[in-house]
DNA sequence: TTTTAGATTGAACAAACGTTCAATATAAGG
DNA sequence: CCTTATATTGAACGTTTGTTCAATCTAAAA
């Protein structure tokens, strides 16, 4: 399971063989099929493996905040956010394999249902209290805005060098967190708060 | 050339066989090689064809729009933004699968080279475009936020169904563009101006 | 100790892959 | 008309792919 976790997250689904998943585990090929099925299914296990416990850090945060107060945007996005780039960070080298997995899997289409069944329950409560801060803001607008966000913080993992590229050195993940916060509840703020009348616009704060 | 960028778009580099392309094209395989290449040659040539002209217009349109005055932050975003999801939108079947091709590239480090040959450039322009509007922000700042930004374009073509999904309809990539806008405006001018001490905020707008 | 279920192996399978090559069709240049 | 360069074909090449199967090893249950 970790060897395919690293293959799948490294090459993607089309470009892992199971000979290589084999070697890197240290085992024949056959014993990948027997344990894991057939290569989508092995695929389907290994994303599904650890999207139990991503969802539960982030509902925990959640929970957590809550019971501290009244939610704010930033608050609910940081929820979101932390646990899955702390993991990266700091999870060893699986839960990088892991994350980078989750940007794979959310890219192509061909996982549409994959992600519905492993991600998209947290991410429709996560919009849905994000909705309830913007009771005017039509439903999809926020969608919207968390989808942008999900991809924002993909882009961390998948296209840090470019970062780095374009700016003018290298940038650690974690200094990354509140900067990346920062950037999707401003851009929510401002796609819910758009086109409203000027005075039904709430004023409470990020 | 339209063929490869069909299914290079539709299943990746892996995943597209040189015996689907030509099987859309309605010639023979060795044709394909003939013509392209090495398949690698071949998906090099693809992206690189249209590269020039999406450069253009992101360039032209920022021309333009200096020519009637001093830039904003959105104007600089829209200029980057609206000719990729317009040429998406309107520009046909091929500029649409070359869209999601430039997507495809974005996502994975294996094609660093050719992000950096093709599409760098244009985006270096457009960094320093917005670093100049913010002169006390570090460059590195600019360049995530910018990071960010081509991010969430890129989603509006890989996980519009996602907004659906999570919203409670379907979407216009058109209508979409104004939002994109106005999120990636106030994500970059939120950490442009982040901890920044207060006196020397820039007043300007976005 | 014997039995039994599962883990693991090695080898093989057919299919699909990218690539190559000699042969043929096509169309422009002399 | 003939020549020549290119476009195109059909078939084959050697790999690698995912998958299967009978055989062997391992360790716990009876």
């Amino acid at each position: 399971m970790d060897a395919a976790e690293q293959v799948f997250a490294a090459h993607g689904f089309e470009g892992a063989s199971l000979r290589e998943i084999a070697a890197r585990a240290g085992v024949q090929v056959a014993l990948v099929n027997h344990h894991g099925g057939a290569k989508e299914d092995l695929f389907w296990r290994v994303v599904a493996r650890r999207a139990d416990e991503l969802s539960a850090a982030r509902l925990d945060a959640l929970a957590a905040r809550k019971a501290r107060g009244a939610l704010t945007l930033t608050a609910v996005m940081e929820c979101f956010l932390a646990p899955y780039l702390s993991k990266a960070e700091t999870g060893g080298a699986q839960w990088f394999a892991y994350a980078r997995l989750v940007a794979v899997v959310s890219a192509d289409p061909r996982w549409r249902d994959l992600c519905a069944h492993c991600f998209d329950p947290t991410a429709g409560r996560f919009v849905a209290e994000i909705a309830a801060l913007y009771p005017t803001c039509p439903r999809q607008t926020v969608s919207a805005g968390f989808v942008y966000s999900v991809s924002a913080m993909l882009a961390l993992l998948t296209s840090r060098w470019r970062i780095s590229a374009l700016g003018d050195g290298a940038s650690d993940t974690c200094e990354h967190l509140d900067e990346l916060v920062t950037f999707c509840s401003a851009g929510i703020d401002a796609i819910a708060r758009r086109q409203l009348p000027p005075f039904a616009a709430p004023a409470q704060p990020l």
